[in-house]
RNA sequence: GGGCGCUUAGCUCAGUGGCUAGAGCACCUGGUUUACACCCAGGGGGUCGGGGGUUCGAAACCCUCAGCGCCCA
């Protein structure tokens, strides 16, 4: 009751709560960090002052590249987590004194930004893109790019990523296309780009390729057709008869097969066996005959294609219609492909009487015919999965088409080291020989399995939206037209005879020396004429930044390929083509090779391999030496997130309710060697904001509705919904696993909080570490070792280990133990708050009884605001009845009336030096200045480097508190204070000695925390209140016995102990609580409280685990063979562990026979 | 089909041959101790997926089975 005033005095109550109180000299933080706020001030600030912008200078790089986010939409968590990694390596590292450079951009996406714009124009106008025009859809597309670009870098932003805004690219930007423009033309000049045929997916009724996930696959009912092939060159044919799987017919033999598309025997071009098939075996190498277009085809062994166990064994091959049958021809290119379909899905001249039938109409035809031919077997009815198109909603046929390939193989198959070394070879070795690294380091075999396959890269697409192809085509009906066409100026393309000197057409191959001087250095020629045609058709690259010559190529016919580029062929170029190649820049100087690419595994054949490749041919040099493979998260049920699943969390929805600080700190977590990560999702309710797990059931919009259990209230659960629903709030989606990121934050907040309150009278001065009593020293040994650990772990890319250490050490050693240590020294000198070198209030008020005192409730809500703004009021004396209080500024008189006020009584103002009222309050605490002065500059070193360590980490609560101190102790820092940098983003990288790290404190603390956790525990059990002291007796050797001592009082204060004894000869109170360690016993007198047969019954139980570990290493040690071949030194320890094992049980024993008298 | 990885407390995860297998959340008990209830103190909870092997000694190394995920085909 006494003190209740000092209570409120603490609590704030009288001082008020204004969010961030500046006085002189001190500063109290808002009671909890409030992430959105640090957020919008620090984005602010970091953007107004440009410590992300680099420029190339003395200092050494360090330089990452932004895997670019594609414009299609926004950000998700996998890009939350692989850009909050990439910004913590460079945060650490512009911290360690590099020039720290991250390149940001994005990606344009090809066939994914062009799909959702044409499917927006389809929704809202009903239009193809046919109708709408080239030019047009493009011109929407770059609308569409502006508005999400935007969007994704203001996401990034918002995520903390400290990339170097003014150097943004777009990979279809200009600087971009130039690049590509110079890399197609070099590659096509020396002959890695080439024209080839590959299967794509067609869209009949579009007339379009697309991509494979631009396609879905349905179960469709279908039918599945057996049909014969006469055997044509039957030969011997002894074994015919033992064929079952031939036709009853015995004379001539047939070989049966099942198709489920007879149309495509049209352009079968072999029949396949497995080649181990015995019965087959003797036909391979013969032909069967298709009556159908009169062709003879051979029969081929592919133990690839055919499976002996399915159906007949033997299957049709269709080359230039089924992804399968095309590998096959890859292997066998002899039986070579015919393709049999129009663009718009009918017949080609290649299917004989068939040609011009729709696809379907001549598969009836066929199996009538066939049935005619007495050729059809019969006929299932089946349900196929068959491939359609997302956009038309019509199957997809295999379709063979031509295409532009880059080629990956070696140019001749020399050894190794001879001739000219492929793309794909190069790109392997820079791998194979560690100039370019892998973490972890598995997935350097994804990538050189999929290199040491050197299938030729299919580059073209059949889109609008890219890099469009710079190759202008003619096809010339005979090689006079050629000489005969000029461009303007009577330019030559070709040179005539005259001018070669030659009778004969110098036009009369592939060779680039073919070309006319005039243009020769700034186009390159590939040429065909097919053997039995006059006709050539020429193909011509143009090497950038040559627009008039391309016109007037166009202008006598040449038309530019229409296909655009592959997206990977310009973002392979991204890590050189961001820093201004082909051009000789200051920055592609200093810059590259980069120094680490943080991605995603799935992507490390596409994108990965390709830019080393791409690098190694443009520069000669690796694109990065390091590449970091981030883990993949996946929902609770451990699926794959995705936004179709309504199984993701979005990014934004978890900075707003948890902080950006909360979601980084979850995202280093989480970064782990192996694992992928798992994250249960719940909906938030719209109503109540209780989490609701998300459930498989709710999955892909199948719940349409949702009761919260909480509240009651209905919600649609979240999900890939296409519009809003007016009568059902729908939820966000969060994770519960974000909270510990958000507690972390502020308990480092708080713990920032308390010592800034602290801080009144902090004068800066360089610690003497060998003076500083032994907590001191304790926590700058451990500050030094977790720095040094958190140092090594990101050095290593083992980002989980590195959060750990830092939360272990913030919370479990500096919160919990050092800061309680602490605050015995810092209870000291209120006066510190006074106004230095001013004269203060000495307020003396004599015979108050401090339990007459009452405060009326609206005198309470009127005081804080007057006081807390203006004026600090220091309770000096406590004792007896009298109240000593002292106030900062004496003039105040406002404050002295409400003062008055509340005490109901008179007050005289005594006016009397700061000096004076410091003496009054130390000779009130009975303690001395300087200890409190060196607390507050341990405390102020040591928060200073967490904040430091945090800052990659969690920029946000470091930047605020980091500001913070530098209002309260600019000059700060150990062993020595420095003046603090404004912001801690270019503050420097904590290191520290070797020598602070002390594993003889360390251990001594240890001791002392196991007597305050095991007097804690007998508190605890016997439910003794905080304030009841438990006198302790613990009997132990003299070295641990002077070790207490010394910590007694922190021993008395962190466990509640009155008296305290330790010592060899420590007597046993009567019937205590009892705890046993190796090092020393703990007795707590417990004075009538105990329960001795409960009691008892504890230490029944700890005797039995003391007594099992003792049979383990009693029996270890009888194992004759464990003493032999064990090292000596585990040998020992186990001798030692016996022995102590058995004292610890002797003792044990004792103590319960004590309990029973 | 080939490759890579995973399976440890109710949940999410640490733990690279040697003290009694750890953390956070959840759970139970207590707490208005002048930083923090987004907190403090304490507690309970594990046949380390199954089987076999190597070893003086295995959660860890090897083989095998089962289940799960991803990449490539």
């Amino acid at each position: 009751m006494s003190i209740w005033w000092r209570d409120r005095f603490a609590r704030g109550i009288i001082f008020g709560h204004s969010r961030l109180r500046r006085l002189e000299g001190t500063m109290e933080l808002a009671k909890a960090y409030n992430p959105q706020e640090a957020q919008a001030k620090w984005l602010a600030f970091w953007d107004e002052r440009g410590y992300f912008h680099s420029r190339p200078d003395s200092r050494k790089p360090f330089t990452i590249v932004i895997p670019p986010p594609n414009v299609t939409g926004a950000l998700h968590m996998g890009h939350a987590l692989n850009n909050t990694l990439q910004d913590v390596l460079i945060r650490w590292r512009r911290m360690q004194g590099y020039n720290a450079l991250w390149m940001p951009g994005t990606d344009h996406a090809g066939i994914a930004t062009q799909a959702v714009v044409e499917r927006l124009i389809m929704q809202t106008e009903k239009k193809t893109r046919h109708e709408i025009g080239r030019e047009d859809l493009v011109r929407r597309i770059w609308a569409w790019k502006d508005k999400y670009e935007a969007r994704i870098l203001g996401q990034l932003k918002q995520l903390g990523c400290s990339c170097d805004w003014a150097r943004t690219r777009f990979t279809l930007d200009p600087i971009c296309a130039r690049a590509v423009r110079e890399t197609f033309f070099n590659m096509f000049k020396a002959g890695l780009i080439f024209r080839g045929k590959r299967l794509v997916n067609w869209d009949t009724s579009l007339q379009t390729s697309v991509a494979d996930d631009e396609t879905y696959t349905e179960d469709t009912k279908g039918g599945f057709w057996t049909f014969k092939y006469p055997v044509r060159d039957e030969g011997q044919g002894t074994r015919g008869e033992e064929n079952a799987a031939l036709a009853p017919h015995h004379s001539p033999l047939y070989i049966s097969f099942s198709t489920t598309r007879p149309e495509t025997m049209l352009g079968d071009t072999a029949v396949c066996v497995h080649p181990s098939d015995e019965r087959y075996k003797h036909l391979i190498g013969k032909h069967v005959h298709i009556p159908l277009v009169n062709r003879d085809i051979p029969i081929i062994a592919d133990a690839l294609l055919a499976d002996p166990t399915l159906g007949t064994g033997c299957v049709k091959v269709t080359p230039a219609h089924d992804p399968n049958d095309y590998a096959c021809y890859t292997r066998n290119p002899h039986i070579g492909m015919i393709n049999i379909l129009n663009p718009d899905g009918t017949i080609n001249e290649n299917g004989g009487k068939y040609t011009g039938l729709d696809r379907y109409k001549a598969r009836e035809a066929i199996v009538t015919d066939m049935e005619a031919l007495g050729l059809f077997e019969g006929k299932e009815e089946r349900v196929i999965p068959l491939k359609y198109s997302d956009r038309s909603k019509t199957p997809i046929e295999p379709y063979l088409s031509d295409q532009w390939f880059v080629k990956m193989g070696d140019s001749s198959p020399l050894p190794p080291g001879e001739g000219r070394k492929g793309l794909a070879r190069m790109a392997m070795e820079a791998v194979e020989n560690g100039h370019v690294q892998f973490f972890p380091e598995r997935y350097k075999n994804s990538y050189l399995d999929w290199l040491a396959e050197k299938r030729d890269w299919c580059i073209s697409r059949q889109l609008w939206w890219g890099h469009r192809i710079p190759v202008w085509t003619k096809r010339f009906e005979d090689y006079s037209e050629m000489v005969s066409t000029r461009l303007a100026g009577n330019q030559a393309i070709f040179p005539s005879y005259y001018e070669s000197g030659a009778l004969f057409p110098a036009f009369e191959n592939r060779d680039h020396a073919q070309i006319s001087e005039d243009i020769a250095d700034h186009v390159w020629m590939q040429a065909e004429k097919p053997a039995d045609s006059m006709a050539w058709t020429v193909r011509l690259c143009v090497s950038p930044g040559h627009e008039e010559l391309e016109r007037q190529l166009e202008a006598v016919g040449f038309t530019q390929d229409p296909d655009v580029l592959d997206t990977w062929f310009s973002s392979m170029l991204w890590p050189h083509s961001t820093l201004g190649w082909p051009e000789k820049t200051p920055e592609l100087e200093y810059y590259y090779p980069t120094s680490v690419l943080v991605t995603s595994r799935d992507i490390i054949t596409l994108w990965v391999a390709r830019m080393v490749i791409a690098g190694l041919y443009n520069l000669h040099h690796v694109p990065f030496h390091q590449v970091y493979i981030t883990v993949k998260l996946m929902d609770g049920f451990g699926e794959t997130m995705s936004k179709s699943k309504g199984n993701g969390v979005d990014p934004l929805d978890i900075i707003d309710r948890y902080g950006a600080d909360a979601l980084r700190f979850l995202i280093m977590q989480i970064s782990t060697e192996t694992q992928d990560a798992r994250m249960p999702v719940a909906n938030v309710c719209p109503h109540c904001d209780a989490l609701v797990p998300v459930k498989q059931e709710h999955m892909y919009m199948r719940t349409k509705k949702l009761a919260c259990p909480n509240c009651k209230q209905p919600f649609r659960p979240g999900g890939p919904w296409p519009s809003d629903d007016p009568d059902l709030k729908t939820a966000k989606q969060a994770s519960e696993r974000f909270e510990i990121g958000r507690n972390f934050a502020n308990k480092i907040w708080n713990a920032a909080r308390f010592i800034l309150m602290n801080l009144d009278g902090y004068t800066p001065q360089a610690i003497r570490r060998e003076e500083l009593p032994l907590e001191d020293r304790w926590i700058l040994s451990r500050l030094a070792s977790a720095t040094k650990d958190v140092t090594e772990q990101l050095e290593g890319f083992r980002f989980s280990d590195a959060v750990r250490t830092l939360y272990d050490f913030i919370w479990s050693e500096f919160c919990d133990w050092y800061l309680e240590m602490a605050k015995g020294r810092l209870r000291r000198d209120e006066g510190g708050r006074m106004k230095d070198g001013t004269l203060a209030a000495f307020i003396d008020v004599k015979s108050v009884k401090l339990t007459d005192v009452t405060i009326p409730p609206a005198v309470l809500e009127l005081v804080p605001e007057g006081m807390a703004r203006e004026n600090v009021i220091i309770p000096l004396s406590l004792d007896g009845r009298s109240l000593q209080i002292a106030v900062s500024d004496p003039t105040d008189f406002d404050t002295l009336t409400k003062l008055q006020f509340i005490l109901e009584k008179d007050i005289q103002p005594v006016l009397a030096p700061r000096e004076q009222i410091i003496a009054a309050i130390n000779r009130h605490y009975g303690q001395s200045d300087t200890d409190r002065n060196t607390v507050q500059r341990v405390l102020v070193g040591v928060l200073d480097a967490i904040v430091r360590l945090i800052q990659p980490i969690m920029p946000f609560v470091a930047e605020s508190i980091w500001s913070a101190l530098n209002d309260v102790a600019f000059e700060r820092g150990l062993p020595g204070p420095e003046p603090a940098t404004e912001s801690v983003v270019i503050a420097p990288w904590p290191e520290f000695p070797a020598d602070w790290r002390d594993g003889a404190i360390e251990g001594n603390i240890a001791h002392m925390q196991e007597l305050v956790r095991s007097v804690r525990e007998v508190r605890n059990r016997y439910n003794i209140e905080p304030r009841t002291p438990l006198d302790t007796f613990v009997k132990c050797g003299p070295a641990i016995a002077s070790n207490f001592a010394t910590l007694a009082p922190f021993i008395k204060l962190l466990a509640g102990v009155g008296e305290l004894q330790c010592g060899p000869d420590v007597k046993k109170p009567p019937q205590p609580a009892s705890h046993v360690t190796p090092e020393f016993e703990v007795y707590v007198s417990l004075a009538g409280l105990i329960d001795p047969a409960a009691e008892t019954k504890r230490l029944d139980k700890q005797l039995a685990d003391k007594k099992k570990q003792l049979a383990g290493a009693e029996a270890k040690l009888k194992n004759e063979s464990f003493v032999k071949n064990a090292p000596p030194e585990v040998v020992e320890q186990q001798r030692a562990l016996v022995a102590d094992l058995q004292k610890q049980i002797a003792t044990i024993e004792q103590n319960i026979r004590d309990l029973q008298q």
